[in-house]
DNA sequence: CTGAAAGCGCTAACAC
DNA sequence: GTGTTAGCGCTTTCAG
């Protein structure tokens, strides 16, 4: 099935070395030889056994990446640009997922890692992290685990992204587009304290919460009190929950943006192809993966958060 | 930073025969030195070297999976099935891409699989299959590919999703459903037949066609002539497609389903959000997962294509 | 019950 | 320019 290096040496009368110098490039071998054994390799699909190469040279060229969701959270999104900087640099990525409560699992499968991978991503749901867990995995594996977007300082290394600042500048850029009240409806911590850090500035704009969940049920179940309040603009935990809240409108009758604009949180896929297009805070996929592979390059020299963008759509005035 | 047997061994003062023995959960083995050499592996945070075994036992346990495209066309629906199914055997999915144009670094990659994994999973974009692509994957690298939802016989392993029939008993059950008169708005291949095959039953069901593209923008740009269709039920190429018709819907106030039903492909993870929820043909994800895994493990026996889900939503009248 | 040793496929130091 | 050989960590056969 699979050619050796050996099995080509012996059919090719030659030694191993010199198929080793053929196939690696190296000088120093006969341009006759070189022809013959280069023949004899392509003929026979020769590709070198990753496992054995791995071994000998002490080197692991797997990344680990672990998810916790594979439809939620924009996870995909960062999971694709990740891959593809993985991929560039010649790093092959292993899937894997936590499930919340299959832990046991979790272990099975990271040891099934160690000797191939030697860094594992991971992306956990934030505002949902179960930091016991990912601190027993850092002692109890032979693994350098790289955690992002979170903001334990113990770990040995983090990608942080600024959910909290990133939701402020939002809704200072919000006061700018001259909106008078602001209602948050939701409950996570981080956009909780966003909006406290943005109350902070005195800004011209009305800002007043309403407690709710973060999916789409909890959007549309909302609609209701968030008409009550008289904002004129309202920012969600989510883009499902903004969803949920467009449904509402869609029943209605209320329209977006004229009777009120809608932020969301995620940017998720479908974002853009909801009507009108929701405006949303995006996760900085493509920077997350370029810290990922500088701390794996092992030039670890950017520390400071990483911000995320805001992405103005429809659902906002004047766009 | 990864203890081995060989250290273990060392460190314990027993053979490395013995210290396997142990770690293995063999028999054979004095009580007392069991537990002396335990405690040492887990103070030291013991785990196999996954290069070595595989080299050793000859045997691959990682899975490729290929995609060509991360945030479309439901692969990541499949993804997570499969993944999900693959963890839960013991085999590790290595995520690769495959992206139009750059096949080179695609079969970089593949090489770097070699001996770590055995079996190659693809989920091709279908429609857009480059068979001499895959044909040529097939004889030059040592994995065995296993092709999902792709027609051709040639290729060692299919997973074949039966598309055209799928499409045909969408098509069946909107005439028992009462519709008069329904437009395929599209392009694809396998829809067409699909409607092809529906029309050969004689429905009392007019059918038509509309020529246009599979994107959101064609399902928004083909609005008007959708309406001067008159059909009371339409489907298209996709669900992006369809989503792109109801924002054109949005804005010419057109309702649906009560001025036209709307049936898409694909079942996004989207389809569910949009207002109305969106009927679609849905990807048998989890008997792609069980079939893959049945090829896997060597014990084949289905063949016959599998059969997408028509998902029936509010975008359909009497939901 | 325990240990010595071979070998998976690859790499590279060392000879000639 | 070319060949011999040790060894990465693990598994297992064979001897004691």
């Amino acid at each position: 099935m699979m050619i050796t290096l050996k099995q080509l040496a012996e059919q090719s009368g030659f030694s191993i070395r010199t198929v080793r110098r053929v196939l690696a490039n190296q000088p120093h071998v006969n341009p006759e030889k070189r022809r013959i054994i280069m023949e004899l390799a392509e003929k026979n699909c020769y590709v070198p056994n990753m496992a054995a190469r791995s071994l000998r040279l002490q080197q692991k060229n797997c990344v680990g990446v672990l998810l916790e969701d594979f439809s939620q959270n924009a996870s995909v999104n960062k999971l694709n640009a990740l891959d593809a900087a993985l991929v560039e640099k010649g790093f092959c990525p292993l899937l894997g997922r936590i499930t919340p409560g299959a832990e046991a699992e979790c272990e099975k499968m990271l040891s099934t890692w160690a000797g191939v991978a030697e860094y594992v991503v991971v992306f956990p749901v934030a505002d949902n992290l179960r930091i016991n867990f990912f601190q027993k995995l850092n002692k109890q594996f032979p693994l350098k685990f790289i955690f992002v977007d979170c903001d334990s300082t113990d770990l040995q290394y983090c990608v942080p992204v600024d959910r909290v600042g990133s939701v402020r500048n939002m809704v200072l850029a919000l006061a700018e587009m001259k909106y008078k009240h602001l209602l948050y409806c939701g409950s996570l911590l981080t956009r909780k304290k966003g909006i406290e850090e943005a109350e902070k500035e005195n800004l011209p704009l009305k800002i007043s919460c309403l407690q709710a969940g973060s999916e789409f049920s909890d959007g549309e179940n909302a609609g209701e009190k968030v008409l009550a309040s008289g904002a004129d603009a309202v920012f969600f935990d989510t883009d499902r929950a903004a969803a949920g809240f467009y449904r509402f409108a869609a029943g209605r009758g209320v329209r977006i943006p004229e009777d009120i604009s809608v932020v969301g949180f995620d940017n998720e896929l479908y974002s853009d192809i909801l009507t009108p297009p929701l405006a949303s805070l995006a996760h900085p996929e493509k920077e997350i993966a370029e810290r990922i592979l500088q701390i794996i390059s092992g030039d670890e020299t950017e520390k400071t958060p990483l911000k995320m963008r805001f992405i103005k759509r429809k659902s906002l005035k004047n766009m």
